[in-house]
RNA sequence: GCGCCGGUAGCUCAGCUGGAUAGAGCAUCAGGCUUCGAACCUGAGGGUCGGGGGUUCGAAUCCCUCCCGGCGUGCCA
């Protein structure tokens, strides 16, 4: 409210002093709070306005010093700095936090719209690592910051539950389970499946290595057809082996009689075979039920929940209607593909000569029927950066069927995970297990939590509800306040640190101003205040803080990254923490000052409780 | 080869549609708890923003080029 007024002075002024209409009026917190409270970029209106930034800047502060809630207004190098009045920042901060919490911090970037935002998609062959927390805990905080700007927020999850890779475990299952379950072996569903998983690799791995030591011809054509790079330059032995090992994966399936069963499998599976699905319904249980506990610990969940298996065959259809309409040709051998050269993009199949349905046919379909299931005006996917290309293609392919909503898919695309030692690999046994990793954090923020009740006096039920919350901070935290496209480097030792930029410091200043507000007392903070008596630099940083808070929620959802939140909250916190340690609160004699600090606190925390919730991470009222 | 993304302090990362002396945390060093919870605060050192050109009143940010790293470039997902 303030902001806007202050905005519309400007116009106003501006309007009056040079006769034009300005709608975007260029007012930022300046990086340096010694330049004042806002600050009026005189070099972006001097494109408007047709004039030198320095003259306009300098007429613009003789008017506007004095006008409302501005108490100057000085004309620096083309910008022109304004100081308001103590009153009108405290005035127009706290008692809008105070009327409504959970409101405050809303914003109308998505007024109205529909949208679905479909995260963490895992395969249903083993359990989850860091990599799908980072996509869990994106998906779970953009589906609250669009919410925030304004959107009806359907979220979604989609199983990738069938396939090669599923047929995997299922395989290893069948000839070396002896009929283990979670119940027998005390061992969660995706982890008990996953063995299997890893345990089917590394046979597949003998029997692999076997046949190539006794067909080395294989390898001799191998090395003729892929001998050299892309610049023809021959390749080093030990990297053509290397390479030649990983093609064997695809192009040697079928060599080896592990290979053959997983491809005898699948078939069985898609004929709908009873033995093959009874096992399937079996493993993918496991697995799912798996998932869903780690969904309930890492604290996400899902308003609708898909499977491939149910609708793998989906986009057939739509691929006719693409056929009829010219938009998809068939080619001479039967498969059906897409132009997008125009578009910068290739030529993409959509459907196999045979008639059966590939990666994106599928995603046609679902595309579809999300939006008309759900009427939906747009949908974003939270998938790894891997699959930029795909959803280029695919949104391409929407665009030219002709649906509207077309221009309102996103991929928010990811970056990896990687840990200090370089990225993550199954071989080598460094995944970080997500289910582990919190349980530890969870463990060491129990210590810490210990370590600070000396008298023992707490519950143990206490200990544990704030060593997980902690441990869930710390995760969610770390994870969120990289910006989504990058790459990053998780170190699991930092992790279980509590102080610096973490989200364990967001919390304990939560808790401490809690604290702080329960010792007072609803009574003494009372009704109203007198925030004119606020006039410390630190309070005053604070409220211009809380006055920031909207316009951060904003480009969070313009730009698809809750890290702005996280930075958002982490400036907040600092703030916060200055303000603690200068500005006496309970100990403070004056009673209306007192009052009125208490005012400030409690707008503050009921800020930091805010902008933690849209990272989804609860906050604790005493650690 | 082509395409996309990245390269900012010893390390991990911010830096909003180009804007004021490039910021934070960790680590290092020096301080602050009989004082509302020290998971905190204060101070110091530490930068050719990968290199080189260009556009501009102004470039970490935009354009070109080169170097380095990651990922794509399937009738895989």
């Amino acid at each position: 409210m303030l902001l806007e007024q202050i905005a519309a002075l400007c116009r106003q002024t501006i309007n009056e002093t040079f006769g034009k209409i300005v709608e975007r009026i260029p007012l930022e917190f300046p990086a340096d709070r010694s330049f004042g409270d806002l600050t009026l970029n005189a070099f972006q209106l001097a494109r408007d306005l047709k004039g030198a930034p320095a003259g306009i800047a300098e007429e613009l502060a003789r008017s506007l010093g004095g006008l409302g809630p501005i108490e100057s207004a000085a004309a620096v190098k083309g910008f022109v700095n304004l100081r308001l009045i103590p009153e009108a920042i405290f005035d127009g901060s706290v008692p809008s936090v105070l009327r409504n919490p959970d409101a405050f911090g809303r914003n109308r970037e998505l007024d109205g719209r529909r949208m679905m935002v479909e995260y963490s998609a895992p395969n249903t062959n083993k359990p989850q690592h860091l990599g799908h927390m980072r996509n869990d805990f994106l998906g779970h905080a953009l589906s609250l910051v669009l919410a925030n700007a304004g959107a009806t927020v359907v979220t979604a999850n989609l199983y990738n539950d069938r396939g090669t890779h599923i047929c995997k475990s299922m395989l290893a299952y069948e000839q070396w389970g002896e009929g283990q379950t979670p119940e027998s072996t005390g061992k969660k569903g995706d982890h008990l499946v996953g063995e299997y998983y890893l345990l089917f690799e590394s046979k597949f791995k003998e029997e692999r290595d076997a046949w190539v030591a006794e067909n080395p011809d294989d390898f001799a054509s191998f090395k003729e057809q892929n001998g050299t790079d892309r610049k023809g330059k021959p390749l080093a032995e030990d990297q053509l082996r290397k390479k030649y090992l990983t093609s064997f994966n695809e192009a040697g399936f079928e060599k080896i009689p592990l290979g053959l069963a997983c491809q005898d499998m699948l078939r069985a599976w898609e004929a709908e075979d009873a033995t093959v699905r009874a096992l399937w319904e079996k493993l993918t249980g496991w697995v799912v039920a798996g998932f869903e506990k780690t969904y309930a610990d890492l604290g996400v969940s899902f308003d609708a929940v898909f499977r491939e298996s149910e609708t793998w065959l989906e986009g057939k259809d739509e691929i006719e209607k693409g056929l009829a309409k010219g938009v998809f040709k068939k080619r001479d051998d039967g498969a059906i593909e897409i132009d997008l050269r125009a578009d910068k993009l290739d030529r993409k199949v959509v459907l196999r000569s045979d008639g059966t349905a590939i990666y994106i046919t599928q995603d046609i379909g679902t595309t579809v029927k999300k939006a008309a299931d759900h009427d939906l005006d747009g949908q974003v996917w939270v998938v790894g950066n891997e699959q930029i290309y795909h959803f280029k293609v695919l949104f391409k392919i929407m665009e030219r069927l002709g649906y509207a909503w077309a221009e309102n898919l996103h991929h928010l695309a990811y970056g990896m995970v990687n840990l200090p030692e370089g990225r993550m690999k199954t071989r080598e046994g460094t995944v970080v297990d997500a289910d582990d990793l919190l349980s530890e954090v969870t463990r060491l923020a129990a210590e810490e939590v210990l370590a600070r009740d000396p008298t023992g006096e707490l519950l143990a039920a206490d200990v544990e509800v704030r060593a997980r919350t902690i441990a869930l901070a710390s995760l969610r935290f770390m994870l969120l306040k990289v910006a989504p496209k990058n790459d990053m480097t998780f170190d699991p030792a930092e992790s279980v640190k509590f102080d610096g930029d973490t989200g364990a410091r967001i919390l304990y200043a939560h808790a401490r101003l809690r604290t702080l507000l329960n010792d007072a007392g609803d009574q003494a903070i009372g009704e109203g205040a007198d925030l004119s008596l606020l006039v410390h630099e630190m309070e005053r940083n604070l409220a211009l803080q809380i006055l920031s808070f909207t316009g951060i929620t904003a480009r969070a959802a313009r730009d698809l990254s809750p890290a702005h939140i996280a930075n958002f909250l982490l400036e907040l916190v600092r703030d916060l923490n200055r303000f603690y340690d200068r500005c006496p609160v309970l100990k403070e004699d004056d009673e209306n000052l007192r009052r009125a600090r208490l005012h400030l606190c409690r707008a503050a925390a009921d800020v930091l409780k805010r902008a933690a919730g849209l990272l989804g991470m609860p906050v604790l009222d005493r650690m």
